[in-house]
DNA sequence: TCAATAGTTCACAAGTGCGGAACAATTGAA
DNA sequence: TTCAATTGTTCCGCACTTGTGAACTATTGA
């Protein structure tokens, strides 16, 4: 089993950022691990959507994170605990996670609105 | 040849403008667009990168920020003519597209400084 | 009608993502 | 020590996506 990897700060890039947000999946891990001093095992995110996420794609959301310098993760017994390194990727990229997060809030918030428009129309 | 397709603006998603610009080549031709009242056909973008584009790929390029609602084309003669809809996307998504294209300015400012201190130690 | 021009579409090879099955690492209990 | 339980990772097959050359379409002007 390969070691986790994680980029130096300055080896984060822009595109890899994005690829790794543009997945709702990731955006919900990453908004659930923005609480300060926050960190949380894999599994814990197993059920984020309707259906649970089998594992294997989980671990693949993980590593897709990890890899892309949003998030640590750091083996703790059995399990692997999971913080954000979205201060690091603040002080390189201003402004650029508040946004992601904050349009996909929006969308989110549209979402349900409009679902709940649908149910007072029945 | 089926009609170009431009999403209405509250149909533009984060997911696939996040897709879209995880691409620096779509990146690029998306700042070449960010003037105001900028309208340029595709080919202008060719070269763009070191190496020519095949048109082809341009062609996919463009159709994906088309169908991400990043940019309207509309044919005029023989060619298309291409411009943006970050007044649409900003209005949706506030300081989403911003941000994304202050982070790639930054990360080439980056990439350009370091080659020129390769520069120097050579 | 024909040639030139600008893009699109098609087809194929290479790459990527999802998810089930098998594997690995760690812990705690017998 | 050994074994079962737990948590993730890795492997692999399948579907989908991407980049590119070749063929095609649309439009204009001669």
């Amino acid at each position: 089993m390969r070691p986790l990897l994680h980029p130096a700060a300055e080896d984060i890039t822009v595109e890899a950022l994005l690829h790794a947000l543009a997945d709702p999946v990731r955006v919900a891990i990453c908004t659930g691990l923005s609480g300060p001093g926050c960190s949380l095992n894999c599994s814990s995110f197993r059920d984020i959507r309707n259906e649970p996420i089998p594992k294997s794609t989980l671990s693949q959301h993980f590593r897709i994170l990890r890899e892309a310098g949003l998030i640590r993760s750091e083996r703790r017994g059995v399990e692997i605990l999971n913080s954000s390194r979205f201060a690091e990727v603040e002080a390189r990229f201003p402004g650029l996670l508040a946004a992601i997060v904050n349009a996909h809030r929006i969308q989110l918030a549209e979402k349900e609105a409009s679902s709940k428009k649908r149910k007072r129309a029945d």
